[in-house]
DNA sequence: GCCCAGGCGTCCC
DNA sequence: GGGACGCATGGG
């Protein structure tokens, strides 16, 4: 067990619900479960306290980086209220909501399969591929009560993977484009080693050589899985919110609002995305 | 049965 | 570059 004091850009409900994870599970009021990183963790939130089921060294190892503690939310909030009144409420009501930093080709994987699929759809495609191609992870907890989990596969242990087993997995349209993505990964000609250290639009065009993998998708990854603030996924919710607010008069192209978010948000328009995805969601915008 | 879901590839202009 | 359409599957 271990405890760190939290301010209030820290909210474990609205980090972990805002839809850019999908192994977690809901325990109890401000309590979680999660797998990530190959492991499981138990996560509580008290106020300002935070618990994790953890040592200090695996804090320090994992999930510090895993939460994004290093970040100034509080700055990046600061600047984006300031903006208009629409971040401003936005803020109000999803001040708690933090950037994950998830694995590279979990994020990979799983947004692939998040084209055509409902949030919880999602979760259970991912699960599916996890109880499949990943590892049992071995957990000495309590009340576990015989549940097994298990890790997201990596890449090797994806490369056997087939079009028909994924198709039985349900995966659907997205089987070729799993296997595509495998194989790329696995034989280098796209390095996700190398991809924290590139050039947000260098990688993005590296991502999207692989079949299946559009604008929007790419920059998820770049956004969840390789700490890139300064792009703007822009999906069915993000659309409508921007339409309601930012573009209430005119109907804009895709590309149009890209142009927009990246120079109006000054590098954290993943962060201000966020804000504005979880707001459209939770206050039901354009629905 | 119909429509929609954190889109994208293909075809066509 | 941009619009129309099909795509597997499940839920409402």
């Amino acid at each position: 067990m271990f405890t760190i004091k939290v301010g209030d850009d820290f909210l474990i409900n609205q980090i972990l619900e805002c839809g850019q994870c999908f192994r977690y599970k809901k325990l109890d009021e401000m309590s979680y479960r999660v797998i990530a990183k190959g492991l499981v963790l138990h996560v509580k939130q008290d106020g300002q306290e935070l618990q994790f089921d953890c040592d200090e060294e695996v804090y320090d190892d994992v999930w510090r980086d895993y939460f994004d503690m290093e970040r100034d939310y509080v700055s990046v909030m600061d600047g984006l209220r300031k903006k208009d009144h629409y971040l401003k409420e936005a803020i109000m009501l999803c001040h708690g909501v933090r950037i994950l930093q998830q694995d590279v080709f979990e994020m990979l994987i799983t947004f692939i399969l998040s084209q055509n699929k409902s949030i919880p759809q999602i979760s259970v495609l991912v699960d599916r591929l996890a109880e499949n191609y990943g590892e049992k992870i071995e957990t000495d907890l309590n009340g576990l009560g015989g549940l097994e989990l298990y890790s997201f596969p990596s890449s090797e242990q994806m490369q056997h993977a087939t079009e028909e087993e994924l198709r039985a997995l349900k995966v659907g349209f997205r089987a070729p484009y799993i296997i595509d993505a495998v194989e790329k990964v696995v034989n280098g000609s796209v390095n996700l080693k190398r991809i924290h250290h590139m050039d947000t639009v260098d990688a993005r065009e590296m991502l999207m050589s692989i079949k299946g993998v559009g604008r929007k998708v790419a920059d998820c990854v770049l956004l969840f899985g390789c700490g890139k603030m300064d792009v703007f996924p822009i999906d069915v919710w993000v659309r409508r919110i921007m339409q309601a607010t930012y573009f209430k008069d005119k109907q804009v192209s895709n590309s149009e609002m890209l142009d927009f978010a990246e120079s109006y948000f000054e590098g954290v328009s993943g962060i201000a995305q966020q804000y504005l995805f979880y707001y459209a969601r939770t206050e039901g915008i354009g629905k």
